[in-house]
DNA sequence: TATTCTAACCGCCAAA
DNA sequence: CTTTTGGCGGTTAGAA
């Protein structure tokens, strides 16, 4: 496999395109790295926004695997001079990462540069101090040898991924791919990420809260989890919802829904139920063009005032700014909006 | 933006 | 004895 980047350089240099350049750390695997250079390469189809993914590594070249196959990375760590976004990828829970990784790492998070991992890139970044005092995840296997070797972390293993002001880690490969939605929608908005993820065949976009494990089955029998309950209320998120309906449908008492909902999702409930309604109002706004009462009306955020001072408080905009930034062009009134097939 | 009112939250403790 | 649950009540976040 040879990463190329010929795609790059079709696109004309007045593109101010977003730069990204993706750290190998060997030994590594090909999936880590294919997974951003697919994810951001396919945002770029149709027109949509620019991304530039570079694959870089100290000794340009081929690079030792985990895998079968035989990885060229054709930069080196040149490649984050000017970088928007630098990305780690996993390379097992070494703890002597490259010392010029590390230095290149520094010197781009202090240049403000947004940073990111996948997988078991999270220890070169907690290595190069880049998560001390930060909230962080990992593959959930060695999340607890991420807390161990580096105690100033944060360590939440229950997440997909984590996103603490500069830096982002995420869990499992398949998290890496959830991360980089994410990315995409921090930049361009959920329709161009919504768009992306149909295209990489990713059905819908998880956010961050979401639990690692899914284990729907499993944890359905035994009627452990609030999983089901959970569902239900996203069905139901425009009506109101008050703590002792949770409660009742999950067959527990109130003070029993407050603890579990915490233990499994690390929100309270009413936290958990206003991030899911913000998102249904951020999907409504950027694909219809309902009035702000009624957007906070169906996504079950009381009335306009809520509306806002929610999406002010949680994504930093207001909704005439947010629908501004990221309002799909060709969005209809009826709330179905035209996307890329 | 200020004010009021209510539901949510969470520590504490006893019971299962 | 340990773990989990549910009720009570003070404090606080959110809705109106």
């Amino acid at each position: 496999v040879v990463w190329n980047s010929e795609r790059a350089a079709k696109v004309p240099e007045v593109l101010a395109m977003h730069r990204i350049a993706v750290v190998a750390v060997p030994p590594v695997t090909a999936f880590d790295l294919s997974i951003p250079d697919l994810v951001f390469g396919a945002a770029e189809v149709d027109g949509g926004p620019g991304y530039q993914v570079r694959i870089c590594t100290p000794e340009p070249g081929p690079v030792n695997t985990l895998g079968s196959l035989r990885v060229v990375v054709p930069h080196g760590l040149e490649a984050l001079d000017g970088a928007d976004t630098v990305m780690v990828t996993g390379s097992g829970a070494r703890s002597d990462a490259d010392p010029r990784v590390l230095t290149a790492l520094r010197a781009a998070a202090a240049r403000g540069a947004r940073i990111a991992s996948i997988c078991t890139g999270a220890f070169v970044l907690a290595q190069a101090g880049l998560l001390d005092g930060r909230s962080a995840t990992t593959y959930w296997v060695q999340a607890g040898a991420l807390a161990r070797r580096h105690p100033s972390v944060r360590v939440r293993p229950d997440v997909l991924f984590v996103e603490d002001g500069p830096v982002l880690t995420s869990a499992g490969l398949a998290a890496g791919i959830d991360l980089c939605l994410h990315m995409i929608r921090a930049d361009h908005g959920a329709a161009v990420a919504n768009a992306v993820a149909r295209l990489t065949v990713v059905s819908a976009v998880r956010h961050g809260g979401q639990e690692q494990v899914v284990g729907e089955p499993v944890t359905a029998a035994d009627g452990s989890s609030l999983a089901v309950t959970r569902s239900w209320a996203l069905e139901r998120l425009a009506e109101p919802l008050s703590l002792a309906e949770l409660a009742a449908h999950a067959r527990i008492s109130v003070r029993t829904l407050n603890r579990r909902f915490l233990a499994e999702t690390g929100h309270s409930p009413l936290q958990w139920l206003l991030s899911q309604r913000v998102e249904r109002a951020r999907e409504l706004l950027e694909s219809t063009t309902l009035p702000m009462e009624q957007v906070a009306h169906r996504s079950g955020l009381g009335g306009a005032d809520s509306l806002r001072r929610h999406l002010l408080q949680r994504v930093g905009m207001t909704p005439r700014a947010y629908r501004a930034a990221f309002a799909s062009t060709v969005g209809r009134a009826d709330g179905v909006s035209a996307l890329p097939r």
